[in-house]
Parts: C-alpha cells; structure tokens; sequence
DNA sequence: CGAAATTCAAATGTCAGACAATTAAATTCG
DNA sequence: CGAATTTAATTGTCTGACATTTGAATTTCG
C-alpha cells in the first residue's frame, strides 16, 4: 500500500486522512486489520506518537476500533446504525445550541421530516410500535412527572413513530431532527393544562396510525405541530416581557 | 475545573468524553481556550501524549481547533453547518455501504424525506433556487456527459431542491439522504433515453415549483421516484441474470 | 497421549523528556 | 516613534522506554 500524502497539514491528519479515503473507496474493507503502529510509522516515516493521534482520530469517528494483545491491532470497524445514530444526535445537538437555532426553526424541520414518515408508518407500523407510542402517552398522563421526563417521553414517542415506518435508514436521518430538540423543549414549563392537550394530540396520532389512515395521522401531526409552535411562542413573549 | 472520569476505559478516552461533556453542557463555551496541554496533564494527571491523543478525538468531531504559537492553544470549535454537513454526508455514505442498504430502502427515504420540504419549497423558493435547479437540468441534457458527472448534477438539483425551502436545519438533515445516494446511483447506467426521461421529469418539479403548486410538486417528485426505482430494478435484474 | 499450566511474543497503552516550529508580545535600537 | 529583534509560550514531533493485555506456543504432569 503506497500513500500520497497532502500537505501543509498536520502529520496526524495526513495520516488520518489517508487511511479514511482507504476505507472510504474500499481499499480497507470490514473488520480487515490495519498494518500495526510500527509498520504505520514505516509506511509514513513517522514516530508512533503521530501514527497514534492519526488513529485516534478515526477511533473517535468509529472508523477503527483497537485491541489489544498477540492479535490485536487497529481494525476497520463496520459502522452501525446505532453508532450512527449517536454522532447523528451529538452533532445535532451542538449544532443547534451554538447556532443559536431558533425553536421555530428546528420545530418545523422536525414535523415537516416526521411527516414524511407518516405514509410508510401507516401501512407499516406493527402492535409493538403502537403499544410503545401508547405506553409514552400513558407516561405522559401521570402525575408527577418532570418537565424533563416529560419531554424525553415526548421524544420517545416520536422516535417509535418514526420507527414504525420500518425504514432504518430514515430512522437515522430523523434520529438528530427528533431527539436535538428536546434541550429547546425543556425551556418549556409544561403545566397539567399543557400536558393534557399534548397527551391529548398524541393519543390522536396513535389512533389513527393505528387505523393506517396516513391523510388522518398527518392532520393530527400538523394539530401537534401548531400547538408545540404555540407554547413556544408563549415563551418567547414572557421572555420578551422579562428578559432576565 | 473538576472532573471525574469513568473507569476501564483507556485514559485518552475518558478525557475526550470529560472535555466533550463540559462543552455539551455549556462549561465551556465557544471560542474558550482550553487549559494548555501540560495544565491538562496536571489536571488529570496524565502524560502528554495522552492528553494529545484526547484533543485529537475531539477535533476529528470539529469540536475543537488548535492554535500554535504564544497565544495558541486548543479552542472550542462553533460548529458550523458547513462542517456538520461534511460529517454527516460521510458518515451516511459509509453506513450505506457497509451495511449493504438497498437501493430501495436508500430511495424510499431520501424520496419521502424529500418530499417532507416540498410544502415549504414551494412557499419560499426563491428565483435563484429555481435558476440553480434549472442550470443543473440544462448540465443533465448535454451530450457526452459520464454517468458520474450525470449523478452528480442529479444530486446537485435534489441539493438545490432542499435548499429552496430555506431550513438550515432541514438542509443538514437531508444532506445525508441527499448525496449518500450517489455512491449507489453510480452503479446505474444512463442511457440517453433514460436521460431524457429524467431531465423531463426534473423539468416537471421544476416547473411545479415556480408555480409555487405544492401538490402538483409532490406529484411529480412522485413520479420520480417510481422511475428511479425502476431503474433500480432493471439493474437489478441484470445483476440477476449475470451474476458476475 | 492429552490436558492443564506456564511461558512467550506481539501488540497497544502510557510515560518521560527533549527538540522543532510557530506566533504574538515584549524589548531593543535606529 | 517605528521597525527590527528577541523572548516566551504553546503546539507539533521524535526517541526510547516500560506496562498491560492477550492469544499462541511450549512445557509439564497426570
């Protein structure tokens, strides 16, 4: 294996960069063992110290993973969805709280994407997925419940319904648009009032997936949507008329 | 600053999840200078190699930059859209590809996905989104065009689709859905017949567009998609035949 | 002979100290 | 005062060593 490498970059991204582009257009394949640290600093003429940080790099991207031992080494890791779904939710995350995304903006994004589920998970969803959503909708109802908790039943609700459209690869994409909002949804103070609407709007949506009627669970999706824009535009006004 | 680290993990590690923890949750913030390398070795009372490998991880996720010379150190990175969608598109690609998702599973959500932005598209398109989309069009009817160029305008005009409706939030999450698709049209061939179809339909969204007739564009982004898959078919089919 | 215990070797993980390169600030000099 | 120089702080890289882990080879013993 002959590397090119860049220039005016760090040694470590060199390196990393290469490698990637290897496993990127194949020339690494799955669970295929990559050279050891001491034939990498070889190969690149390199001390170990700059082999290691290039290849922590693609551990921190879950490109490799490492063993230790006789056997062991750097190995090309098979990306899981799950893995995916991680970075996915970490990224989206950060990127909203410092973009300073406004709730609207993330809120209509999120319910536009879900929307698109809701043909697929009309004809698809199962009993399990139902029985989840309504189980999130029981929690929902109980009394005691923290704002916080409620929100991340909120977001698992969602999540079972994007799942119930079966699609594993739309599950990943809708996974950041889904669960990064929930740090904007925890501004909200959600009172008994509040959470009987919402459990209200959900039970909604859960019955008419249940009765796979895709132009019903979409009227019940957008109900949700305007009245989630609602409360927060209410609390917008109440920080404009107290910005403390 | 305190921290408590986990266990059994390796060093680097655990210091890469403490420091991403803290500008998770807002302790350090954007553009705050890290403590230097040697104030982190005394911190967590580990080697400087270690502590190098720790900032690595956390700038191969664009979490951080780093500066050299007297007022240089490591910064927290603002993550920006630019950044997220290279991620993103990366890590959809591989995941594609290494767990062998079919065309049509890829096709199904990106259509459906897509699908999700039509309504806003069509509300907020502006002349130069439809000049970017018609430009692309006009690229996917010139002769002597490879089949790679042909895939990549195709996904340049679906790029330019997403971007009309004008979401940032919506653009990064479909940038995944987007352009992970190539790798698989790729192994598509486009006849000249096939092209003109193609181009006609993209005609068709376009056209729905500008009219600012979001059912209309719903139906032949609809029609799209059933022609893609079919597409998708023959190749598939072919394959079948001879298996080579 | 066979199985358990031991040893071995290879690989990653970590440490210590040094020097190179870069960069902004401080200092010096015309 | 301004330009050139020096200085100090910081990251980037190298060298070499030792620790730890782990599978495989070897040895030992029933």
């Amino acid at each position: 294996m002959k590397y090119q490498l860049d220039q005016d970059k760090e040694l470590s991204t060199q390196i990393a960069t290469a490698i990637r582009d290897s496993i990127i257009n194949g020339q690494l394949i799955v669970d295929q063992r990559l050279p050891s640290e001491s034939e990498l600093c070889d190969q690149f003429d390199v001390s170990r110290p700059t082999v290691r940080e290039a290849l922590k790099r693609l551990a921190a991207q879950n490109l490799i993973r490492t063993q230790r031992g006789a056997t062991g080494g750097a190995f090309v890791n098979k990306l899981s969805f799950e893995d995916a779904y991680g970075q996915q939710i970490t990224t989206s995350t950060l990127l909203l709280s410092m973009n300073a995304v406004s709730f609207e903006t993330a809120c209509e994004a999120r319910f536009a994407l879900e929307r698109a589920c809701i043909p697929l998970a009309a004809q698809r969803r199962t009993p399990d997925h139902l029985a989840a959503m309504r189980a999130e909708i029981h929690r929902q109802g109980q009394p005691g419940l923290t704002d916080e908790s409620f929100c991340a039943s909120d977001v698992a609700f969602h999540r079972a319904l994007v799942d119930s459209a079966q699609n594993p690869v739309m599950s990943y994409q809708l996974a950041g648009a889904v669960e990064a909002i929930e740090p904007l949804m925890n501004m909200i103070t959600f009172t008994a009032r509040k959470r009987e609407k919402i459990v209200d709007l959900h039970t909604k949506i859960a019955d008419a997936l249940e009765t796979q009627d895709a132009p019903a669970t979409e009227a019940a999706l957008a109900n949700l949507a305007a009245h989630t824009l609602e409360l927060a535009q209410e609390v917008a006004d109440k920080r404009k008329q107290r910005p403390a």
